[in-house]
DNA sequence: ACCCACCCCTGGGCGC
DNA sequence: TGCGCCCAGGGGTGGG
């Protein structure tokens, strides 16, 4: 569940712990973690030894290590992962499954994920963006996002509005918590069709997330539960701000109306009932 | 081309 | 106390 700000929480803490260092060893204590590396663990851990990090970048909820062989170390931290820079004293985690040693015998990389969602792999010549995630589309927060192509992308969609959110392809770093809560800022409902959003209803949804998704990264993340951490495995200060996630029953910060949780692509849409009306034409 | 259901996985919480 | 079920849900894949 970490979104664009846990990741980009993250991000930023790999610029700090890890670029610029060579790395020793490699070891995948879980093969999954690592199975959309085709060639196997070996060849995995092959790419890496050896290999000076030099950059941390982010695309959508993906990051990627750009390395001196002009491969990039590229991953996911799917529903659970994460990704700790720690004293290589420091005991192995419950659920550690990649581990990464530098030459300089300094703090190492752990890939920690309990429900092994999330993986990490090499691409190869993938410094500049991998292969793999080119198809993750630009996330609102990037200067070079397009504001018109997103409208034009929801007109030609048949789909609900918080389906296009979640869309990857369409507009990267949002998950189920910033969906809603942008929605919530936006005042529109999950199922409103995409193809009848107006111009303002397009710029109020943009500025929703652009809001929360800018205050939670600015808080350093949300802190939903105790998987979602930076690489110093600590937990961000944004749940208190969140008006509608998770918060059924409770009075909405706008109104005092009470939340109503949808079920919605077998999982949760939270919605103020008075300020986000169902759309007599929904699409789901 | 687009849309959507399904599946992968583990542990916390809860009802019986 | 313990068992079994539900829930959290990102994203790749395959079918319609």
């Amino acid at each position: 569940m970490p979104e664009l700000p846990e990741v980009e929480v993250v991000r930023l803490g790999l610029q700090r712990g890890v670029v610029g260092r060579r790395i020793a060893a490699v070891t995948v204590l879980h093969q999954r973690a690592v199975r959309r590396h085709e060639a196997g663990a070996a060849d995995f851990a092959a790419l890496l030894e050896g290999r000076t990090v030099l950059a941390a970048r982010r695309r959508g909820k993906y990051l990627w290590l750009p390395l001196d062989s002009g491969d990039a170390l590229t991953g996911h931290l799917g529903m659970s992962g994460q990704l700790l820079v720690v004293a290589p004293e420091k005991p192995p985690e419950l659920h550690l499954r990649v581990r990464l040693t530098f030459a300089d015998g300094g703090r190492e990389l752990r890939f920690v994920d309990q429900r092994t969602f999330g993986g990490l792999l090499v691409v190869a010549g993938g410094a500049d963006l991998p292969a793999t995630i080119a198809h993750i589309a630009r996330d609102p927060l990037d200067p070079d996002f397009d504001d018109a192509a997103f409208r034009a992308g929801l007109a030609r969609r048949r789909t609900g509005v918080k389906r296009a959110l979640l869309d990857q392809t369409l507009v990267s770093g949002i998950g189920n918590i910033y969906a809603d809560e942008a929605l919530w800022r936006a005042r529109l409902h999950w199922a409103r069709p995409t193809e009848t959003l107006n111009g303002p209803e397009v710029a109020r949804l943009l500025a929703g997330v652009r809001g929360v998704l800018g205050e939670s990264l600015a808080a350093g993340g949300t802190s939903f539960d105790a998987l979602y951490v930076s690489t110093e495995g600590v937990s961000g200060l944004f749940e208190r701000a969140l008006a509608v996630y998770g918060r059924v029953d409770e009075p909405c910060p706008r109104d005092g109306t009470p939340v109503r949780r949808d079920r919605f692509m077998n999982r949760s849409a939270y919605t103020c009932p008075t300020c986000q009306p169902r759309p007599r034409r929904a699409r789901w």
